[in-house]
DNA sequence: CACGGATATGTTACCTTATCACATTTCTGC
DNA sequence: GCAGAAATGTGATAAGGTAACATATCCGTG
């Protein structure tokens, strides 16, 4: 089955308000189809994540719950990112110790980060072959892999473009 | 041009102490050709690296350092390891927020790393196909990487076998 | 509806990781 | 020997993350 949505991702120019809404609502059909709860905190932190295609550091976030009337304090935050990333509805993004919203929620992907460090936007793009080639790497030492990481900084198409002038 | 060394890693039983005086001897090759300065602090720092297949935080570096009679601030480790990573010599591990020295310093390479959650061995693999395919789907998208972080948690052969009983 | 356990939130306090800024020393080329 | 560069020591502080416990909300059951 070929992925029903079209791959809008960061750098491709597309109606963010749609890509954001669209995503919003599968992240509510999935918290529903999983039983779990997406409560008003849960739900205001993804939002935030999903105003932009970048990751958000979780005292940013919390700034941004705070001054929608939630707790100030770091749990807050960090609960709710936590519940977002057990669900498969946020991603931790290692490399800068940051969050961003999943942009497939739902649907059984390896994520791969791709970050922009001029610019700073992150897309995810889908690759089961980096998948693939990290399970043969560590079958071969006999590794047994249950989670993986993989992320890559460089430039993304405009800024490598902005950057050659 | 194949590997010089037949691949000790973590998770195969070797002679360690061979293992890390040979790795701390190329790297300080590879120090000496590139023209800069191995001092005490950072030999010390790669040498407390290399004792074992792991990862160690910077301030768990740090304490030892100090216990050398180095400084026992934390810029101290900071710069340390940032030289050694700088220079090919240690590697990051962001999954832990710690550090871990190279076992093929000197040799082109991207690192993948695999981490055992059960006993904290890491194994350093070398991985050209994982790093194809990350080209290979950023460009898809029209990104340039610059570098990339690839690390696996799980299980070793060994943790994987005693938890199977 | 009432009750009780499970789940979620608020809040305090604290720990770990990382960086800045600046003074002092050590090295290196001249 | 001397000047500039590189490296180190040190204090202070920023940024990221968690433990623990009290309070509130939800939800199935009687
Ligand atoms: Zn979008
Ligand atoms: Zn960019
Ligand atoms: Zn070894
Ligand atoms: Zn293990």
């Amino acid at each position: 089955m070929a992925s029903p949505t079209p791959p809008a991702n960061a750098f491709t120019q597309h109606d963010h308000a749609h890509c954001a809404d669209t995503t919003l609502h599968k992240a509510e059909a999935v918290a529903a189809e999983k039983g779990v709860r997406l409560t008003p905190v849960r739900k205001r932190a993804l939002e935030i994540l999903l105003e932009e295609h970048r990751a958000m550091g979780a005292y940013e976030v919390l700034d941004r719950l705070a001054a929608d009337g939630f707790g100030n304090q770091p749990p807050v935050a960090y609960r709710a990112l936590e519940f977002l990333v057990d669900n498969g509805l946020a991603h931790r993004v290692r490399r800068l110790n940051a969050f961003a919203a999943c942009m497939r929620p739902g649907e059984e992907h390896a994520p791969v980060f791709l970050i922009c460090r001029e610019c700073g936007e992150v897309a995810e793009a889908g690759a089961d072959e980096v998948r693939q080639a990290l399970l043969g790497a560590a079958d071969r030492l006999g590794f047994h892999v249950e989670r993986a990481t993989v992320e890559a900084l460089g430039l993304c198409p405009k800024c490598y473009q902005e950057a050659a002038q």
